[in-house]
DNA sequence: CTCCTTGCAAATTGTTTGCATACCT
DNA sequence: AGGTATGCAAACAATTTGCAAGGAG
């Protein structure tokens, strides 16, 4: 089961750096990868978290979130609307790449999934130039949907 | 002069829409221009702004980012420094598309300015798979900066 | 003269932090 | 036992908003 493997990774992780296994940062893992796909903030979490664990506290899904991130166990993306927002790590649900961009209209804000793969080669050509070693990348292109693009035109 | 193109291209903007030209619209525009380069925050431009006139107010400079935003007359870029940060838009300063890219490293936070023009090609592509029309792109690298994979490796 | 814009200050809101308690190992 | 993690509430900080006064067209 993918939900044991990712589960696994998190204890292992965290036994490597000395921290705790607690049931607060499995189950926050857990909700992320029940949600595969969705884009969630933090506080989408806590309220999934908190629906069978009322006593959780915010902080903690901040806390939780934060450290995730740092052992690349979550992605996180930031589409401009005031919050910044999370998933389960793409290490974690495909062994490919993180190819997964978003297109936003700047005129009605729709925020649009979008799957390309032509960044290796701009990331080899990174480790290359600047000696950077590239582990995720974060892409949003900005400009105008199809249907603003139509009433743009028709000039409504 | 550079300066004069980029002051009537807002004037002309904002008569199209009919807004005002104000002072401070041209001003802050203005700042921007002279500092192009740097990753402004809206506190900085305030500062700068507020060096020859106190009397502007912080919420103006926030309203008129975000206008000079919408009419993409400045790049936006947020560096997970909890501020969104501009500078004057790469359509002003030179013709070529906008492929100023951030490498950011997640162990010092350090960001690295890097250039490189491999996306047009995909954006052609969104354009036509998703027509969506592309105007303008954020990109940002996280990894490891050159200091801190030697630190990772000589494992301090 | 009309409506847009500004400055000021208060309000908002996502996120962080201090601290005493509770929990892993 | 010993240090880590949690929950709570207060603190923070960037950004937004309401409103009366000022300014552009």
């Amino acid at each position: 089961m993918e939900q044991k493997k990712t589960e696994d990774l998190l204890r292992r992780k965290l036994r490597e750096k000395g921290l705790k296994v607690t049931h607060q940062r499995l189950l926050i893992l857990s909700v992320l990868e029940q949600n595969s796909g969705r884009h969630m903030a933090a506080e989408d979490i806590y309220g999934l978290v908190t629906e069978e664990h009322p006593e959780i506290g915010l902080a903690t899904v901040y806390r939780t979130l934060q450290l995730l991130w740092d052992m690349q166990l979550v992605d996180r993306i930031n589409l401009d609307d005031g919050c910044v927002r999370y998933e389960i790590g793409h290490l974690l649900t495909d062994e490919t790449k993180h190819n997964h961009h978003h297109l936003i209209c700047r005129k009605c804000g729709r925020v649009i999934p979008f799957d390309a793969d032509l960044l290796d080669e701009l990331e080899d050509h990174i480790e290359e130039a600047a000696g950077f070693h590239v582990q995720d990348h974060e892409v949003k292109f900005y400009g105008l949907c199809s249907d603003c693009m139509k009433s743009e035109k028709s000039g409504c």
